[in-house]
RNA sequence: GGCGGGUUGGCGGAGAGGUUACGCACCGGAUUGCAAAUCCGUGAAGACCGGUUCGAUUCCGGUACCCGCCUCCA
């Protein structure tokens, strides 16, 4: 069996993955906070974690492995877009605008998220659906000494878990030298983080042993992944911004609520999503989503190659650039898989990915592999890789989100172009590549159909009416 | 201020203490009705300063610069 090697970030080391139970391995990832659409950064654990989930499934067989993401749905930027739609006069209780506002984007996620080709997690559980379980970890917590209720609060104290900052590679001590954290007053300690706080009329919120409120950002994570996978579990994933207080709280409550479990095994995070050299961030405004790189003609599967193409564990630089070169890669292989059927994936691009999921390495394989004319080891190869899933050429490399009307459009002109070469009347021929260049359709031959066929892609802006007008 | 990561050829981007990464671009050649594509080939690197070594871009130390976290974030 495949060795799979993962780098480790709570040891900083590259380590064997050897499974709890090899018959379900057992993965948890930290999914998005569902009140908006899913920005580029957003997509890229998904591409990076779907790529590891293909891969233990490869390995392991598809029904041994349970991958489990969760979605964030109690959370005060939900609250707020909620409670603007009420004060606007939406007649739904506040419960209903924020579960309506949290399925609406969930549904937006999945479609983003899919046309990533990113694989749907065994399991995607709503933060909603478990709020007993993170009052049961909560009430844990308290008994076993590792939380207390203070003015409606409760809150984790730090103190009593001397681990506390092994992740990150810091101590209680030097954060608060850094002095940036919050001061409360009903804090033992200013690192201390809430489990429980209290919500006022106008807030969701769950009765509890400690009053009307509503759970901490990082309980629920302990709480699903302790339902789901169990007190221990294969490997934790997410972006490296979470490493600190997210993860490092994750791992404070769930093993002091459940010490002989030891959580996670293995941590991976990713490194960010740059734009123009800067981290792409909320906060920073510097963001766009998924769906607008969709709609402006960049194929999901071009932007999935552009993420592979970097090691997850680098920060990666989104240019056009790099979008135009992953898209002439995959040209390049939907060309040489034409027809292809599908063998085994290729040792070197299992090897590749074994070891810690480099992807610049399995791509560098599909090179060799399509050079050598392998066309079924490089078929397979690349739908390990979530590639090549869907039809390509066509549909997957530009002609996505145009209309049906323009699709078949474009492709009787180029059936045209393709025919009139085929006769030899090359003056005929250069003029509709001339007059279709106008309206902004790229005629070129392909070798398809014995050297006779011919594409129409795309070249920015496409006026149907116009187009009919001068090629008809 | 504390902690973590990075710096590779024109650009993107890996591995490995000594033998071609790879891709894009460029250049030379082949092929082609024209465009494009394709094929063959050449060249080009590892921030800086020290150390270890027969030999370092690869290990160790330092310097500079960049980025991230410490505040919602993937």
């Amino acid at each position: 069996m495949t060795t799979i090697r993962l780098h480790d970030s709570r040891s900083r080391r590259k380590v064997e993955l050897a499974p709890l139970d090899p018959a379900n391995v057992r993965m948890y990832v930290c999914g998005p906070t569902v009140y908006d659409r899913a920005h580029l950064g957003n997509a890229r654990p998904v591409v990076v974690f779907d790529t590891l989930f293909r891969l233990l499934r490869h390995v392991y067989g598809a029904d041994h492995v349970t991958y489990v993401r969760n979605f964030t749905d109690v959370d005060d930027k939900i609250n707020a877009a909620a409670q603007a739609l009420k004060a606007a006069g939406d007649p739904r209780s506040l419960e209903a605008l924020i579960a309506a506002r949290s399925d609406e984007t969930i549904g937006w996620y999945h479609e983003d998220m899919d046309a990533l080709g990113a694989l749907r997690p065994t399991q995607e559980p709503r933060a909603t659906a478990f709020i007993a379980p993170m009052i049961a970890m909560i009430e844990r917590l308290i008994a076993r000494g590792h939380a207390y209720v203070a003015e409606g609060h409760v809150l984790f104290d730090v103190r009593s878990y001397p681990a506390y900052g092994a992740l990150s590679g810091r101590s209680i001590d030097d954060m608060i030298a850094g002095a940036r954290v919050e001061v409360a007053p009903y804090k033992r300690d200013p690192m201390d983080f809430v489990l429980w706080k209290p919500s006022g009329a106008d807030l969701p919120g769950w009765d509890s042993p400690w009053g009307r409120g509503r759970p901490g950002w990082h309980i629920e994570c302990s709480a699903m992944s302790h339902e789901l996978l169990g007190a221990s579990f294969d490997i934790h994933g997410g972006g490296i911004d979470l490493q600190f207080p997210h993860h490092e709280n994750e791992i404070a409550q769930s093993c002091c609520a459940y010490p002989e479990g030891g959580f996670a095994r293995i941590w991976m995070h990713n490194e960010m999503l740059l734009v123009e050299g800067r981290k792409m961030s909320k906060s920073l405004g510097n963001f766009f989503t998924v769906r607008d790189l969709l709609d402006r003609g960049v194929p999901g599967e071009v932007i999935r190659f552009a993420f592979l193409s970097t090691h997850y564990s680098k920060p990666m630089d989104w240019t056009a650039e790099k979008a135009a070169q992953a898209r002439t890669s995959l040209i390049e292989f939907a060309e040489a898989t034409t027809g292809a059927e599908a063998g085994d994936p290729h040792p070197d691009v299992i090897a590749a990915l074994a070891d810690d999921l480099n992807t610049p390495g399995a791509i560098k394989v599909l090179h060799d592999l399509r050079k050598a004319d392998a066309k079924s080891d490089l078929l397979a190869s690349l739908r390990l890789l979530g590639l090549m899933n869907v039809k390509t050429s066509a549909d997957s490399l530009g002609w996505g989100p145009r209309t049906r009307e323009e699709h078949d459009f474009a492709l009787l002109i180029a059936r045209r172009y393709a025919d009139l070469r085929a006769g030899k009347d090359y003056a005929a021929a250069d003029d509709l590549r001339d007059r279709a260049a106008s309206v902004g359709l790229h005629l070129v031959v392909t070798k398809a159909m014995g050297g006779q066929g011919a594409t129409a892609e795309f070249a920015g802006p496409f006026d149907l009416a116009a187009a009919r007008e001068a090629l008809e």
